[in-house]
DNA sequence: CCAAGGACTGAATGATGGTTCAATCCTTGG
DNA sequence: CCAAGGATTGAACCATCATTCAGTCCTTGG
């Protein structure tokens, strides 16, 4: 026996493997998921591409994680801001924000995310990605139902309706590049609306 | 000269393409835009596949132009139902029924039409659909509005936004081949709520 | 320094499926 | 019935990438 990967190999693998994943996501917020292909993807990372499957079994593999990863950090961004604001009302505008603003920033990583078309596999982490949202307002507006501040409704079916809301209002802004500056306010309005905040 | 085509051929070339159309809906229907090869749609056609190409120039204006059919047919059936009623609130209950009611009759060819990865071309074409139904509620929005009815709003991001959470909360249920009792109602109450009808 | 064996390379492979085209069949006006 | 020329065929073509692999480079323990 003369070789045995050691603690130092296996910190370099460790890097490699998260270089690949930092450059799906860069090219993502560059070009979106149609400028990742594999070769792409690699080269940014600086291996070959036959390394790549060193480090992941398949590119869907590979990207059902680059989204996973991508999906959790906005939905702890807009978490931590909702977990700042005490009435539902408030926590449900620091969530439209968040989500809007964050999405503005990088346009084109938030319509891979959202709505570019990917593989059916990818596509499946999506799903993830909105129940992901879903829960975190029905949470909210289970509680506002709880304590009185919302109406008597089923949490889930609302958050549910709310995150498809939310998507759909951006879709268009990201496209375009840009959202007209009332069409946040006029989104936090219509979702207190639907949740029956009291005026 | 001694060939020109006349009407005889003309029709028959035109029934071809019709056929063409047709066998692409009925193969999204069954088996989802995944399994419409062109291959696959020529045969059910009852044509060559390099006569596919004698009606369109690719595939993808081939699906462009069957999305488009198969979204104006929706747009079109749930437009008819919400033109009976006379106040916002059960134009909007009858536009959400349609819908719901349509896609669960065929949730394969519903799911293709709204969320099934496809062509970025024919993506594009499904951005045309969704807008379709955000102009067909935002005028009876706008008609709430102006009675009094509604609360004033924007009527084009409530529609957006009412289109999106429709959509969504229809995603699950078309998936899982069939919606509880109870969520269409649940949703009529939703967006009843989100447009601001007074209970 | 050495031999073993894992890591790395990138050109070759292969699968998929849209698109083309040379050959053939039909239709038409004469 | 004929010649002209459009319609039809379906097998071949081709472009695109994901994936593989034989050869090479590096790292390790001795």
């Amino acid at each position: 026996m003369a070789y045995r990967s050691t603690e130092r190999v296996k910190a370099r693998l460790s890097a490699s493997r998260e270089r690949i994943i930092a450059a799906a996501l860069g090219i993502m917020a560059e070009h979106g998921y149609a400028g990742c292909s594999v070769a792409a993807v690699a080269e940014r990372a600086g291996v070959a591409t036959g390394s790549f499957y060193r480090h992941f079994p398949t590119k869907a593999d590979l990207f059902a994680e680059v989204f996973r990863t991508a999906s959790q950090r906005e939905v702890d961004a807009v978490a931590r801001a909702a977990a700042l604001e005490t009435s539902t009302a408030e926590q449900m505008a620091a969530v439209v924000e968040t989500f809007s603003g964050r999405a503005l920033q990088s346009p084109r990583l938030a319509y891979a995310l959202l709505a570019e078309p990917v593989d059916p596999a990818v596509d499946a982490e999506r799903l993830v990605f909105r129940r992901a949202y879903a829960e975190l307002i029905a949470g909210y507006v289970a509680a506002g139902v709880a304590s009185g501040e919302l109406p008597p409704q089923d949490p889930e079916l609302t958050a549910t309706a709310l995150v498809g809301a939310l998507a759909e209002a951006m879709v268009g802004p990201l496209a375009a590049g840009v959202a007209g500056p009332e069409t946040i306010p006029a989104l936090i309005t219509f979702i207190h609306r639907a949740l029956g905040v009291s005026p």
